[in-house]
DNA sequence: TTCATAAATGAGTTACGACTCATTTAGTGG
DNA sequence: CCACTAAATGAGTCGTAACTCATTTATGAA
């Protein structure tokens, strides 16, 4: 499954957005890049407007400071994340065709873990904002949270209804995949890749399912 | 059980250092805390000088450059957290007193824990080193490699060979359970506090508990 | 073609931060 | 008390980065 790079996906929002003239299109998508690059501190309004080809006055135009310029560079990236980070099965798949953990933690994660791959700098940009941002952290907060209990919740609830998944809390559960993709994430950062992609799959797919498949004596 | 914190252990190293003076001490001090408050790029050198009540001709006296400084501050960190992690059992201890994976786990994870809850600020400027700080982070990997492996990987062995734990590789169970404490660092990060404690150490305990233990039918 | 409005320009301003150095102060052995 | 060295000082340099603004250039309706 070809997944669409965040980077891609911002290109289109900005593309999309008829407020924006093409050198405040091309402002957005440069510093995207060079957030990612070297980080927000290390960037500078003059290296933003050389790689965007334009004067620095013309960044100012539209975006009085230079953290406005992040703020409308992180908030499409994060609107893109979340969404694909809450899976979003029907009630239908879930009922026929999974009918165990084993393969629904499999088509969550094979997603999950190329989505990590194919996106670790555009990741870092906004895990650097939301971790190391104070005040972005609540308004991210309150615009995620509903989307991920809409989703997730209503899917392990149907996963419990059915007995194949162990009554644990669901922000519990949820916190355990995070945990895991985060993991993933911090390894794949941190060690000189390639990681084994498919060798990390198959262990969290075996991992979490004995861990969630109920046992009847196991209860919190 | 109480646990030094960061901050104090690092008190401590640095005064326990004959080479620093008085001086010099307090700049280190000023340092981590200006750096765990406001992070590295936005903490000036005249910053630093004003809180360890310096000039800050005297700052540049050691520390040629105020990457210097990082380094020598987050160096001693390092060399405390990774310790603190690579958890040290005795054989004996392992087998008298840990005869089941529960009470293990959560002998591991109720300092683990606490360690987290104790140290954020402080986690915080080592996590933003390790991660947003290229370079660093091959020199870090190759100094905590060898302890982690000594230490942690010699009693899952230990746990296997009494067939207490599922024969899954070593990295990926370190892996795993350093991925759940990277949850738990995030979830305290980003939540406004409290959370509570307890309940994810029980949490941890149960399923990490039903993960690892083996059944006879589930291998990789 | 003309006028009006918005977009873009880039030289300039201001502030601040890393780093230096000539000078002063403190410490120490003789 | 002196002489010598190391420690400390803080005013000053130099570069850079965020942000401004008077001016120019494109756009498009009449």
């Amino acid at each position: 499954m070809t997944q669409p790079k965040i980077r891609d996906y911002f290109q289109q929002t900005v593309a999309a957005d008829p407020d924006l003239t093409p050198k405040q299109q091309a402002i957005l998508q440069a510093s995207l890049d060079l957030f990612a690059e070297q980080g927000f501190d290390h960037t500078s309004t003059s290296d933003i407007a050389q790689r965007a080809g334009v004067a620095e006055g013309t960044v100012y135009r539209r975006y009085k400071t230079k953290n406005a310029i992040r703020e409308a560079v992180v908030a499409p990236i994060i609107d893109h994340i979340v969404p694909s980070l809450a899976a979003d099965f029907t009630r239908e798949e879930l009922e026929t065709k999974y009918t165990d953990l084993a393969s629904f933690f499999r088509s969550v994660f094979a997603n999950r873990l190329e989505f990590v791959n194919d996106n670790i700098k555009e990741l870092k940009v906004a895990l650097e904002m939301v971790f190391f941002t104070p005040g972005s952290r609540e308004a991210m907060i309150q615009h995620v949270g509903p989307i991920v209990v809409d989703n997730i919740m209503g899917i392990f609830d149907d996963f419990k209804a059915r007995h194949l998944m162990v009554d644990w809390p669901n922000d519990l559960i949820v916190q355990t995949m995070l945990s895991m993709l985060l993991g993933y994430f911090a390894r794949v950062v941190m060690a000189i890749p390639p990681i084994d992609t498919q060798r990390e799959l198959d262990y969290f797919v075996a991992m979490l399912t004995q861990a969630f498949t109920p046992k009847p004596e196991n209860q919190v």
